[in-house]
DNA sequence: ACCTGAACACCGTTCAAGT
DNA sequence: ACCTGAACACCGTTCAAGT
């Protein structure tokens, strides 16, 4: 009977569509009510396949983050691997914009997750981090990409004349690679001139 | 004839009870009908003092901002002012974690806090950053910190075992400093021993 | 000048009823 | 099984009317 055809609802296709819209107009642009709407479907059909809103975007949050590619652990040198995860993690970010600030705000939407976890904690490993700061560092580290592509995908970045937003990226990511040069084992120990 | 005793509902008021409401229950607890109800007023009476709720918002973090302690240019090293400015940083957005994390959702509602941009680029510019790397590295370094304090304030750190925030904020600073003495001109060159 | 009630166009969600 | 309409308790905001 439903107004669309056939087809019952497919929990990809709202998926899909809410994804869309979310990206169209960000988060607070999705409602249950308008991506009904967008499915041509009444309101509380929504409501057989998926528990509620939260529940919703929760599925958004984990349809994006399965997109990360991570880094295989060819022999390259953990500098390189580094760049390539930060790389990686930025990429997913621009795909998603505003659900990528979003998950900033409620990082319980994708809790830790997991692959990048363990591709970030052996790259700093070999990066020569001692085993007591591994997390805290990859915590450091995290946290700064993630503010990083949320300043950028908000407009928080580039305010100054001549903005190029890719330069600032690679000077961040230089910034911390020098950083676990020094503080690890394989750079320059502090003691200074 | 309003329910309240005579006075007229200051701007400050209102300013300061909706503050205590983000404090208590997140940007998204805020509404003018609720904010209406704990100043015991007419939910209509407030739009005679605020044009709406975006700006009133707009206030709040005005409000915020303006409490950040910068740190003075008195004659010390160049690291001790960047720890110092990250460390004041750190604390205003834990006197406000989630009016903070909008912020950086938001980040057209403080603008570029000008205050800070000059302390943050003056020693910058004493780190020995070049010129033409100053706004970028500044732009990098903010956006670090931004991600740490929205990380630390949303529950995305200190998951782990024994989580110690403070050590990782610790380690998180260490990290930019180091990577500053690299890049910069001041500190060691990367010539190892 | 300041306040107010009613109204409008929205929300998420529940529930009893329909096929 | 799947869908639906009506309903409830919320939103932000406008506007004409009150003092």
């Amino acid at each position: 009977m439903s107004a669309r055809r056939g087809e019952p609802l497919t929990h990809h296709e709202i998926s899909a569509t809410a994804l869309r819209m979310v990206d169209a107009g960000g988060v607070e642009a999705l409602s249950m009510r308008k991506l009904a709407a967008e499915l041509d479907v009444n309101p509380m059909s929504l409501y057989h396949h998926v528990e509620n809103k939260t529940a919703l975007i929760r599925q958004l949050c984990a349809l994006a983050v399965s997109r990360l590619e991570l880094p295989p652990d060819d022999g390259s040198h953990w500098q390189d691997q580094l760049r390539a995860l930060a790389h990686a993690y930025r990429s997913l970010a621009r795909l998603h914009p505003a659900l990528w600030a979003y998950v900033q705000v409620h990082p319980e939407m994708i809790g830790r997750e997991d692959g990048m976890w363990a591709v970030l904690c052996r790259i700093l490993a070999a990066a020569g981090v001692p085993g007591e700061d591994l997390l805290h560092t990859g915590e450091a580290l995290y946290s700064f990409v993630s503010g990083f592509v949320t300043a950028e995908s908000q407009g928080g970045l580039g305010g100054h004349a001549g903005g190029d937003v890719d330069r600032t990226f690679e000077i961040a990511v230089d910034l911390i690679v020098s950083g676990l040069e020094r503080h690890g084992g394989s750079g320059a120990r502090p003691e200074a001139p």
